[in-house]
DNA sequence: CGCACCGTTGACGTTACTCAACTAGAGTGG
DNA sequence: CCACTCTAGTTGAGTAACGTCAACGGTGCG
């Protein structure tokens, strides 16, 4: 394994891309402070594996920069994704010892790291932390309940369609972006990693895709660079009804 | 809908069945007077629809007895159940003013609920409740990623044989049970809430039940009596490692 | 009795998986 | 510069698993 950066500078708090959407979100200045005296950065390369499920883990921390997945592997080697990392996504569960999961860095990775115990012991007397966790488990636990709509009933094209849809939307958001005309993005994972997502094979994966730029519906430069020209008629392909399916 | 008995005592919350595992588990003796005041009980019959989806939502709630499903539909009736609502569980999600997913009884229900305004108030200054919802939330979203795997990764047969090892497992802890020797329940669900947990068609789930049966995996008096005569033969059909496959 | 509901089973169709060959790029080294 | 290799991705042919459609059996109920 690559030896990550030891030496990360941190970022201050104040300048923190997540600061007003991680766990730390709702804290005070004070509160900032005493996590600002604890926390580390700890970087990884795209590929190398953060933690191993079953791996003791004695720290918690938030995604700042890069996407990672979350995924379970049985003894034949089928793996499920349960989850996909992006920035001020929470990693760990307080009360915790051992992953449950594993973590693999997908792009280069960028976490703001607390060692467990003094995070746990914070936790017990600033409200503003469990409260926001809360808040983000109650998102995650949606967004958990959204995808087994997908693995359970969608087919390989619907699933491929609501992926891109998902991506879509997240890189919208993330450049404050014109939703309304046509939609360009990198595909951040490769078709292994999304038939993991969606429980299919890479050649299923491989196939929809095609379809899809056939149907005019994706336009496809390389590989990863997609563009939507008409993100409506994406949507209608996802399965779900107009607004996009999203919990309300 | 048919009416649901208007007159229903209220539990003691000192003698209630969910007392330490609910969201309620935490409170203090006083913290419980103060719950206790503002609770009221509604019951639902089987097959009863306690909320739709959409909805407007004006209470949270905790499952005293029986069962409820949280299922999602699609425009054309595909439907996906995500989520499997046993004694103690929390209906609601503090915040959301609108259902996001269909609530259903399963069996006869009784419901101990609060009306969500005075409970989020309560939660404010009742740091008790939201640690313990956290904890639940936590839980339930582990749960959520098992059934992820579940659905994306197994064979229709490995499907059921893990349905049928969660209901036992849940049966004998509930029965605080002789998990060691033979293992008998009844199904709380039909086959078509099987196919609709599991993302298959009752056809299917009909004949991977007739197959375990065929294989004596399991016995069956009726259509619901299960009988487990080797508990570890049912797991090793599950596709999980040997433990049962839960987040450790 | 007749009906509704739940469940089973069979015949057949479709979807997605498996196995395999092949292409396109990116990097490496002579 | 040209092999050579590696990885990611595409595509095709054949197949297995599951879905669809349909018939039928048992049970409970008005």
């Amino acid at each position: 394994m690559a030896l990550s950066e030891p030496f990360i500078k941190n970022h201050d708090c104040a300048d923190c891309p997540i600061r007003h959407r991680a766990v730390c979100a709702r804290c005070e200045t004070d509160e900032l402070r005493e996590l600002e005296e604890m926390k580390f950065y700890r970087t990884f390369e795209a590929g190398q594996t953060v933690i191993w499920s079953g791996d003791r883990m004695d720290f918690v921390a938030s995604v700042v920069e890069g996407i990672a997945t979350l995924s379970q592997t049985m003894e034949d080697g089928r793996t499920q994704m349960v989850g996909l990392l992006l920035p001020s996504d929470f990693v760990g569960r307080p009360g915790r010892e051992i992953a449950a999961y594993d973590v693999i860095a997908t792009t280069t990775l960028t976490m703001c790291c607390f060692r467990k115990k003094p995070f746990e012991e914070m936790m017990a007397h600033t409200p503003h932390i469990g409260q926001r966790l809360l808040e983000m488990t109650l998102d995650e636990l949606d967004a958990a309940r959204e995808w087994m709509l997908l693995l359970g009933r969608k087919t390989a094209r619907e699933k491929i369609a609501s992926l891109l849809a998902i991506i879509a939307r997240r890189d919208a958001s993330l450049k404050l972006a014109t939703t309304r005309r046509k939609i360009v993005f990198d595909l951040p994972l490769t078709r292994e990693a999304m038939a993991d997502y969606l429980g299919l094979t890479l050649e299923t994966v491989s196939r929809q895709i095609s379809a899809l730029k056939r149907d005019g519906v994706i336009v496809l430069e390389g590989k990863r660079h997609v563009t939507v020209p008409d993100f409506d008629r994406l949507l209608g392909e996802t399965g779900d009804d107009a607004d996009g399916g999203l919990p309300t």
